[in-house]
DNA sequence: TCTTGCATAATTGTATACATTTAATGCAAT
DNA sequence: ATTGCATTAAATGTATACAATTATGCAAGA
């Protein structure tokens, strides 16, 4: 009889059949499948899937929000190229957005997420001093979302997912220099530990520079040019 | 033969029927047509634009993509609720992002873009005395426009305009007091100002307090609460 | 050899039909 | 009067057919 409804419950959206075609195209393009600038025919994705050209259309409209694709009228749909510009004003907005939501975190942050974050850089060294790659790239996705969560706030929080997802094509390459994991783990714990002092400043900081050292590192160690050219074979 | 095709460049797409169809829901949601939470059936604007389902669908999921729009799957599409924390939040992000933008036009800004900034200016200071509101609102979302484009980032600029057009329908109700409008106008000219000096680190901090001052101005008059309840007859 | 033009194919854009899911209705039982 | 359930209606989800647009291939001519 009453017409409520919580508007603000996530979606996850994950049984319909566009929300399959979306996680499959969206995961082909983190995981570098499709190139730079590849076109998304619909139909071709469509027989893959099994599925027709309709739910893959709004699929790839979908992935426009995310800026993985880009949609030109009567042409297609495309990878989006990742410009270096755009990497290094991703990164600059990001420096920003993330101390802006350690700061929110250290006022806002629960006794769980707190807990979580600890777990999580507890576990981020142990895997370190065992040279386990994956998983510490598993571990730092998990701890900025913790962050993200954190926050208290879905604006900022849908925010920083898209850039995180954004970048991710390039991290999960950046990352994986035993050197940089150590020193980005050594920050997380800075932050982590900041929140839990309730230092919102310092937090702020912390986290901020923490992401300009990220993309400090990729640009010296120039593994951008290196992860571009491989998308080129 | 050459398959070269420019991705940077702008899509209007205002000439196929999503197109319009989108650049029409859009209008009518910023303009307050459309109540909050407000369902948006795909048969019933259709019918009234003239076409089928289908283009509508599409519009409504890009919709989604400026966050005017929230699809809930298998219920429909529903015009977005403004709550006041999200305001708040918005504010607080734009705060920072504002000034990043303004700290890159220093630097990059272009003497065409200056001009018109100035002339901006110059127009809104004029209509200010005059008590023409209707351009006065007009002329402070031309300046902010100037500014997006001046930082010389597509990122960024995608980014403020998109807050920008989220907060619209707020920002219409709340800039219509004369004492607000001179002292935006003022802020406007230091900002333009610190950016021809080419003074970064001020244009950055006088951008930034230039949104803190918007949002204090609005929650000081309460206008937001007025705007919610005219939304609710 | 290079360009131009046209015919053809391929792809996206839109409309429509059908399937599935959700909401509304009505009515009987309590 | 109210609850519960079955039925009906209505809306979205998906598939498919057709229209409009764009890409491709090839032949004719400079």
């Amino acid at each position: 009889m009453n017409g409520e409804y919580d508007f603000n419950r996530e979606v996850s959206d994950k049984y319909s059949l566009r929300g399959r075609v979306f996680h499959k195209i969206r995961n082909d393009i983190l995981n570098g499948r499709y190139k730079e600038h590849e076109e998304l025919k619909e139909i071709r994705i469509g027989k893959e899937l099994g599925v027709s050209r309709t739910p893959v259309r709004e699929a790839l409209r979908q992935l426009e929000l995310e800026g993985l694709v880009q949609i030109i009228p009567n042409r297609g749909a495309f990878v989006t190229g990742i410009q270096e510009n755009d990497v290094r004003d991703i990164y600059a907005i990001r420096a920003l957005l993330e101390g802006l939501c350690a700061r929110w975190a250290t006022e806002r942050i629960t006794a769980e997420q707190l807990e979580a974050m600890e777990e999580n850089v507890y576990l981020a060294e142990f895997h370190a001093g065992k040279g386990h790659m994956e998983q510490m790239a598993e571990l730092d996705n998990q701890f900025h979302h913790i962050l993200y969560d954190a926050c208290g706030s879905k604006m900022l929080e849908h925010q920083l997912i898209d850039y995180h997802s954004y970048v991710m094509r390039i991290r999960r390459k950046t990352l994986s220099t035993i050197e940089r994991s150590t020193a980005s783990n050594k920050e997380h714990r800075a932050i982590m530990e900041a929140i839990r002092a309730g230092k919102a400043d310092l937090a702020e900081r912390l986290a901020s520079e923490h992401m300009k050292n990220a993309y400090e590192n990729m640009v010296k160690n120039r593994l951008y040019d290196i992860y571009k050219k491989d998308m080129e074979d």
